[in-house]
DNA sequence: TCTGGGGTCCTAGGACCC
DNA sequence: TCTGGGGTCCTAGGACCC
């Protein structure tokens, strides 16, 4: 048995435990550059924002209702993150992290603490509420997709209150909510999967739940079949508390405005380098590849488009910045054109293997100063804050900088921002 | 004026091997 | 007239997730 808790609404919660005035009011945050509603509340919902919003299309309902919009605050979200983890860990020995907002917890063994798994799932839900101040949702099912299902109905329909335990239903119970249910509810089908499920006459859960799976494979592909096993109660998508290490590390942004100048794009892209850099080595993991793009704004019909990329092969792994920066900047060089108004870029790293095991190069002496030199960089960035040293090529001013109008304090990481409370 | 960022997996097709 | 069988690796594109 597999239990899915989820945060309602995580980033509207987060900012919400430290403006309690926020409270009951519709609230959106915003994703980079303060572009599109990512996060909303119930009272934001409500008022039919839909995710993605571009938020400058809706500054007339905002005003109409005194929506209040904020700027991401990823340093808070991914702090509040943890500490919910911290809670879940007390619950089940085995806990997948999903996402920023979700986790899975195996429940394998543990009933008998709780008597029910409900009862297990109501004790969670109260205990990370009044730790952290984050609400979630809990849902509980045989498998992985059904514990998602669960969660769902936790959330949408208020006789759950906020635990759904599929296991606790009957048969007949399970199946009016899964008739209930369309197919764009099941984790794993999307946008085009529901237009092509539909054109087949299967709409809801119930409907996809009765579909043979070697149909589905035949229709769909094995993805499908997978999803049609779980909806049926036999477990197909492993467990993962231990996160298999990442394949590939990207760092894009936005700019703040359109960017012309061939100086500009190189900050950035070096900006970009840098802070993939630093998640690379945070990872303890080296690259081989680098792959740099551009891309103009491709909402502006009136503009022309141009959008390229390149992979750069570095002659062996390494987590040295100069190395990774050099090969993006290189890769840079021979995509730019002039003369178009470029919105973004980017940098991945490929190919990321562990830091102990590295093919040297046979043409060339290894850097033994790169390692110490790298270690020195993140020493002093560790102690003495994030930006303390950089390299010269990511600029000073960075007017292409991404914009944050609404950002509220890091309240939980930072000694200067900590609130006050008056009293 | 203003439209996000970071990931994974699967599939098909091409190139290549013996 | 007739032209095998069994593989791997790589890449691009699509679909999905939060």
């Amino acid at each position: 048995m597999f239990a899915l808790a989820d945060a309602n609404n995580f980033y509207v919660s987060c900012e919400r435990i430290f403006q309690p005035k926020l409270e009951g009011k519709p609230v959106v945050v915003l994703s980079n550059n303060d572009g599109c509603a990512i996060a909303r509340s119930n009272e934001a919902k409500a008022l039919g924002i839909p995710m993605g919003a571009p938020w400058f299309q809706l500054k007339d309902l905002a005003k109409k209702h005194g929506i209040v919009a904020l700027s991401s605050n990823y340093t808070l979200y991914g702090d509040m993150s943890n500490r919910v983890v911290q809670v879940l860990r007390m619950y089940s020995p085995k806990v997948e992290v999903y996402s920023i907002d979700e986790s899975f917890l195996e429940l394998e063994g543990l009933m008998g603490l709780w008597g029910s798994y409900g009862a297990l799932g109501h004790a969670l839900k109260d205990q990370v509420r009044m730790w952290t101040g984050i609400p979630v949702g809990v849902g509980i099912g045989p498998t992985k997709t059904l514990a998602k299902l669960a969660n769902h109905l936790a959330k949408k329909r208020s006789e759950f209150n906020g635990v759904c335990d599929l296991s606790a239903l009957t048969r007949e119970e399970r199946r009016g909510y899964y008739a209930s249910l369309d197919v764009s509810d099941v984790w794993g089908v999307g946008r085009r999967t529901v237009e092509k499920l539909r054109a087949l006459g299967i709409e809801t859960v119930d409907h996809l739940r009765s579909t043979p799976p070697p149909y589905l494979r035949q229709q769909f592909g094995v993805v499908m079949e997978r999803t049609g096993n779980e909806l049926r109660g036999i477990s197909c998508i492993e467990f993962e508390d231990v996160a298999p290490p990442k394949k590939q590390i990207v760092s894009s942004r936005a700019f703040g405005r359109m960017v012309t100048d061939f100086n500009e794009l190189q900050e950035a892209v070096s900006t970009y380098a840098w802070r993939a850099t630093e998640k690379l080595r945070k990872d303890r993991a080296v690259c081989s590849g680098v792959h740099v793009f551009v891309e103009t704004n491709r909402f502006r019909e009136q503009d022309r488009q141009y959008n390229n990329g390149m992979n750069v092969t570095l002659s062996e792994p390494t987590d040295d910045v100069r190395r990774i920066t050099g090969a993006a900047l290189y890769g840079l060089r021979r995509i730019f054109l002039d003369g178009y108004l470029y919105k973004k870029a980017g940098v991945m790293l490929l190919d990321l293997g562990p830091t102990g095991i590295r093919q040297a190069c046979l043409f060339r002496s290894a850097d033994q100063h790169s390692s110490k030199l790298m270690d020195a960089l993140s020493e002093i960035n560790g102690r003495f804050g994030r930006e303390t040293v950089w390299l010269g090529s990511s600029g000073t001013q960075k007017p292409w900088a991404t914009i944050f109008e609404h950002k509220t304090p890091r309240y939980t990481t930072r000694w200067d921002e900590l609130p006050t409370a008056d009293y």
